[in-house]
DNA sequence: ACCTATTGATAAAA
DNA sequence: TTTTTATCAATAGGT
């Protein structure tokens, strides 16, 4: 188709080369629009010249990147497909067990409970009681535990004043002498009123605020940010 | 180039239509195979015909999947890799936030409690307690409606029972007479016993058997199975 | 699939 | 590059 046949080789002549390259391309490019609309088919053409300049084309309704879905559906041997869907049933499976999770510690709240059974509500309440009993005694350990050694911290610094005191040969003025804190009860009180149990907790007057609001999300004494969170 | 002009539009007789993308593919396959020949070029090509078959071409000496690399490359912001970076980033937060929940119930459950600080404990315990609270009070008001709707059936079925005595004109027999079930206190020491709080749950005897034990995960009276789930 | 009249594509030149 | 045009190639419709 020309002024002569040519022979089906590389063009050695790089204009030449470059001529044909662009012509024939533009032919096929055409060929493949006509095959689009006349068959009603799917077609996704790449091209690379020798000289690195690359073209595309793509049918109507599509892109390549659909097409090459498609295609890598078709051959079966999908190369990225299959870890996609498999990120894909990941992700939908880790979202399923999100909304349990969820669901679960709003039952845990107190909420939500008309979906239970009698039985599924008996075992949350003995398994709710159980816990507050584990977490008061916690309390009681923190507690005990910061008398302690604030008790250690007060003895060693009254010790250190009188040391102080004698050495420099003062007399005792109680105008400068140590105060117990807080109060007059002094650490044991406190031990004692965590011991106390739910209504002894109400009797802080301050609100609970969480150390890391954002990614821990364990406000236990405000809102549930992370609870009401979604994706997708 | 035929026996005559066509018209570029779909071809509407199925039969034709098939004949024609047959024989226009191989004419664009072959086209495609001589410019990459003549002209040193990279090809790649993938039709899908409207039935859905699928036929691809490829320039020697690489592959479909080395040609789509190469147009990613060339196109900058490539297509697949992004969405897919979308999905992992979108995986890991979600794991993030799953992790955040199986703390949460572990530290409701009572346990790992030793990461809390002071307040965060206390404020724990208080919504604990609470939470413990509305649950009795649920179930309270379902053990008093299942005892009012048991009364209810009873009822019926005594009056039932008495007014088939009267029709056939029968005496009053003991031995076949309605006994109340369970035992002689009624319902009502049932609904009391619900009401007595933790160490009335222990009363009971039996364990708790969640009703769906998988998908559903809410087992609070045997194992957690969801917590334990890992993924990747 | 094959045939072939006819249209379409394009090599070489400008 | 694009246009021209002589020539070859592809293919529509029929078998």
């Amino acid at each position: 188709m020309g002024r002569g046949k040519i022979e089906i080789k590389r063009i050695e002549n790089a204009t030449n080369r470059q001529v044909t390259y662009s012509k024939r391309r533009s032919g096929i490019m055409k060929k493949a629009r006509e095959l689009t609309v006349l068959c009603d088919a799917q077609v996704a053409i790449i091209m690379f010249s020798s000289t690195g300049k690359y073209h595309e084309f793509c049918s109507t309704g599509t892109d390549i990147k659909g097409i090459f879905d498609r295609y890598q559906q078709a051959i079966g041997t999908s190369l990225w497909i299959e870890q996609y869907e498999n990120m894909q049933r990941t992700l939908s499976h880790l979202k399923d067990i999100n909304r349990n999770l969820r669901t679960e510690i709003r039952q845990r709240m107190g909420e939500d409970l008309d979906a239970l059974e009698f039985e599924e509500l008996r075992g949350l309440e003995q398994n709710v009681d159980a816990a507050l009993k584990e977490v008061r005694q916690r309390k009681y350990h923190v507690i005990t535990t910061q008398t302690e050694t604030y008790k250690k911290k007060v003895k060693h610094s009254q010790e250190a004043y009188k040391n102080l005191q004698q050495e420099l040969g003062m007399r005792e003025d109680p105008a400068y002498g140590f105060v117990d804190n807080p109060a007059a009860g002094g650490w044991d009180g406190v031990a004692a009123v965590a011991m106390g149990g739910g209504s002894a907790a109400d009797m802080y007057a301050f609100r609970v605020v969480p150390s890391q609001p954002n990614l821990h999300g364990m406000a236990y004494g405000g809102s549930h940010d992370l609870r009401h969170l979604r994706l997708g």
